[in-house]
DNA sequence: CCATGGTGATTGAACGTTCATTCAGTCCTC
DNA sequence: GAGGACTGAATGAACGTTCAATCACCATGG
């Protein structure tokens, strides 16, 4: 991803934030202006219209969430060790800036996903299908496509995640640690099962 | 769930398809009127506003997926019999009625989907609770909160459909074969762990 | 068997508001 | 002073909601 102009960062912020506390049904070009300081005009000068602001919304989202990862992730680990590595920087991501997490389930399930638009390779993707390929190329995952793995690990942090978010303060001692050994629940599930049952 | 008028469950079902095909933020209750083949004034005879037919349709929605769940359950079955009954109801549920889960996904992330949304017990969540719960009181699962287990299967279905709906054609006989697994895998995750590892 | 009147559902044009987008004018920088 | 960024009032379309008018239905009385 190039480099992105200050104002133009602003704006999508702006509008990741509006969407989190809104929805996507209440973010009025207006608000998004005003709140990241500009008129609503200016817009105008870095996005051609609405519906290219929500699909470079997208693409900004999967940068940061791409960035974040592969800067915490340590191939000389070990792979099971860099697995829980990649959950919790996930994760961590997600209740740090909710924001994220809300846009990204948000847009995934609105008509703007198009299958053009998740075929279409990023950065982010090939980082994930390649972390997990290796996975399983090396033995240490189900002999299975790097894509589903992914949207199961991925599906997992949400949950995770969506449960915090959900019920916020009302999680109780023992709801916490519960919440803890999703990651390993995903783990046995995705990890090479030994054939002795 | 009291009998719905006829009328009323045409104009919720008008609004569900009318999100899967456009979304939250293009749903206007004009469109959701023509498509129920009733005028839009009749749509208040039936709801308050648009708010209030939003919260119905996702009780409704609910309400559906029990429906479906529950009747298919057999209680006198195998528990690990009985998940993988659970997790096909959903799934084809699902993948009969795209526009169910993708309301859902949009509504739970959507500040429709309030805290005291989800904390107040539907017979859904309370059915899930006991089938959850019990799978742990036996022995055949993880003994951790049923809560969590929800939503953590929930979140496997949703993977799995997602995939479905995302990458729809595209998908080859491997990958098929892949995505059956995922069912195991999350059995293999919240089952009950064998102390040999 | 029909006429009458009452009731509640249904209609869709109309209203006021909000929205995305435009553009003439202003400001800033080199 | 030229060129681009920026402003925000203006515009027209679209929206949620209202309501006077119409309709469908049924009970009653002649």
């Amino acid at each position: 991803m190039e480099q992105i102009a200050e104002k133009k960062r602003l704006i999508l912020e702006s509008a990741l934030e509006r969407i989190k506390n809104y929805g996507f049904h209440d973010c009025p070009m207006s608000k998004v202006a005003s709140n990241a300081g500009v008129a609503s005009g200016t817009i105008y000068t870095y996005f051609s219209n609405k519906d290219e602001l929500i699909i470079e919304l997208f693409h900004y989202v999967k940068h940061l969430i791409h960035e974040r990862v592969s800067q915490n992730d340590d191939p000389a680990q070990d792979y099971k060790q860099r697995f829980f590595n990649f959950w919790r920087s996930l994760k961590e991501l997600y209740l740090e800036k909710p924001s994220i997490q809300r846009f990204f389930e948000h847009f995934m399930n609105s008509p703007y996903n198009t299958p053009e638009l998740q075929t279409r390779k990023s950065e982010w993707h090939k980082w994930t299908d390649d972390f997990f390929e290796q996975g399983v190329q090396e033995g240490h995952l189900r002999p299975m496509n790097p894509k589903i793995i992914r949207i199961m690990v991925m599906g997992s942090v949400t949950s995770y995640t969506r449960f915090h978010t959900t019920y916020n303060t009302l999680i109780s001692e023992e709801e916490q640690t519960d919440l803890h050994q999703i990651p390993e629940m995903i783990w046995d599930g995705i990890k090479r099962q030994e054939t002795i049952n």
